[in-house]
DNA sequence: GGACTATATCCCTATATTCGATTATTAGGA
DNA sequence: TCCTAATAATCGAATATAGGGATATAGTCC
């Protein structure tokens, strides 16, 4: 259960919440969530680090950039919270207007050129028929 | 977005989700969750209190008692916080004692007695495909 | 009204969380 | 090797949260 209370913790602040949302896009560098949420460096890496001890995000380091991803299969809790992130992220102005500025960024090569990678979150429920297709990004097939 | 913020600082407390996941069982007044918990009144007062604050409990009194249950389509998150509840509760050792102990309870008339009264829990997710069944009480049909 | 029970609230202290600002680390390129 | 960019880690202050203990409120029964 201590795991599943990690998940909530991690999402009890509105900094976090706002990241993971945009993980549910793709994997991002630091840079990247720092020109989206337009917040200071220092505050971004913290809420970060925060984020993967409680076990709900991954890196990739490449070259300077470390990349931050949604981890898939940490917890009970993690799973539900992912088909949430991934349901409510078109709902919620705020997110929208994230979303859209992270789309626009990469565009415009305004900072840090992240790699065009793939999107990483693809929840696995072929066990758990509770959340068909819900964890799939939106336009993705499975 | 702040609901959903709201529901995930609700949960993200052991005490406050060992008592969510008893309220997914039926609704309960306080001395039951103080008897079953085992902690002082005051604190378990405060913590529904908060509970409810954010969303998460409704409240019906009923001569001397006050009864707690969880509350429906509050927010979102609520929505998908209440399947992971109703999923994760047989998996958990600690909760799967509290249920015990709960059930234990109404046996023994150990405490204030409280009506049998029905489950409270049931989801509406008739517009939502991605929670079929997982709302509804365990041995409860549609 | 008075006693009793269930619940809520208040006060105070201890602890945890968040933040800005600064400094450290690590990798890549000239 | 030196410089720079990306990221992490540290420190101190401000704030928030949780807990115990005591008290207040609100029903019920006599």
């Amino acid at each position: 259960m201590d795991k599943d209370l990690a998940v909530f913790k991690a999402c009890s602040d509105a900094t976090r919440l706002r990241i993971l949302f945009l993980l549910t896009e793709r994997e991002l560098c630091v840079c990247e969530i720092m020109a989206v949420l337009d917040m200071p460096q220092g505050k971004i890496s913290r809420h970060l680090a925060v984020l993967k001890q409680y076990g709900l995000l991954t890196t990739r380091r490449d070259g300077v950039w470390i990349y931050y991803a949604l981890a898939r299969d940490s917890s009970i809790a993690l799973k539900y919270v992912t088909v949430y992130l991934v349901s409510a992220r078109l709902v919620h102005e705020r997110v929208l207007a994230d979303l859209d500025r992270l789309r626009g960024l990469a565009g415009e090569g305004k900072i840090c050129v992240p790699q065009p990678s793939m999107a990483v979150l693809q929840v696995d429920d072929r066990e758990d028929p509770a959340m068909h297709g819900q964890a799939l990004l939106p336009g993705e097939g499975r």
